[in-house]
DNA sequence: ATGCCTCAAACGTTGAGA
């Protein structure tokens, strides 16, 4: 059988509900995870994505974050939250003093599930904001985290992957000009050793071929022209285990779908497997 | 034209994104 899953930070689920629905028409993804959802479990919207044939795992608490997998080859064993995953304490909040015990609040950043012959994890990785903040901190240890959670999926014979948005460009060759991330975070040498751990696990990026130009950025920033003059960055990866790899007969990223007004400003990549 | 940022919560402004 032949299975297309794709990976998309849509940036809120519900103001891109139109835009979702007509890639979802035109592209047919099998699988399809989704990050910054931007909504509540509660406020998805299970029910226009269940009339194109979809079942949806979805994961959120409201303002930011939030994940999902919409699958029509079946959707089963899911999980919310990797085991263990590390919550974010805010400095702000904790420094506020005594009256209520601050505590680390657990993100909607994680869901797993099993569609067919296939178990994916659909990820947003927190971005870290700056070097030294503790945001990036919590990035380092939810990125730790993660390697934890998949190492076994990883080693299995099962067709397994990480899909998401990772919040790190894998190589200096990932974004458009280097010397504007100078010091910044997703270019570190710490973040890029956490890529590096989840491949000692046995899981590989899928490099996409891009749709245009030489190089397959999936994320434009709204400002400043980014997306018409190609600044890009490759922060939404797919990391698979062996049999997932095996299986890849084509990925790309679908850049289409950032174009005009209302858009993501990330774009979906697009994985098909022959299994 | 692919075109100069957008979203949600709260209802003017702020925080976050990367």
């Amino acid at each position: 059988m032949t299975v297309r899953i794709a990976t998309w930070n849509i940036n809120s689920v519900n103001a891109r509900l139109e835009k979702l629905l007509e890639w979802l028409r035109s592209a047919q993804p099998d699988v399809l995870c989704l990050q910054e959802l931007k909504s509540t479990t509660d406020a998805f919207p299970f029910e226009a994505v269940r009339e194109l044939g979809y079942e949806t795992a979805a994961h959120g608490t409201g303002r930011w974050n939030g994940v999902a997998i919409l699958s029509k080859i079946g959707l089963a064993d899911v999980v919310r939250d990797l085991p263990g995953q590390p919550g974010y304490l805010d400095p702000a909040t904790a420094d506020e003093g005594t009256l209520l015990p601050a505590e680390p609040e657990i993100e909607p950043r994680a869901v797993a599930a099993t569609c067919g012959p296939v178990r994916v994890w659909s990820v947003y990785v927190p971005n870290g904001r700056e070097v030294g903040h503790a945001h990036y901190a919590y990035k380092l240890d939810w990125l730790s985290t993660l390697r934890d959670a998949v190492v076994a999926d990883a080693a299995g014979e099962r067709p397994f992957a990480v899909l998401g948005d990772f919040n790190i460009a894998p190589t200096d060759t990932d974004v458009w000009d280097v010397a504007k991330f100078e010091g910044a975070t997703h270019v570190t040498e710490a973040e890029r050793a956490a890529l590096a751990d989840l491949q000692a696990a046995g899981l590989a990026d899928v490099f996409p071929r891009p749709l245009k130009y030489d190089h397959p950025y999936t994320y434009w920033d709204y400002r400043q022209l980014s997306f018409p003059k190609n600044y890009g960055i490759r922060i939404d990866l797919v990391y698979g285990n062996k049999p997932f790899t095996e299986a890849v007969s084509d990925s790309y990223v679908d850049r289409e779908a950032r174009k005009g007004k209302g858009t993501s400003d990330h774009a979906p990549v697009v994985v098909d497997l022959a299994l």
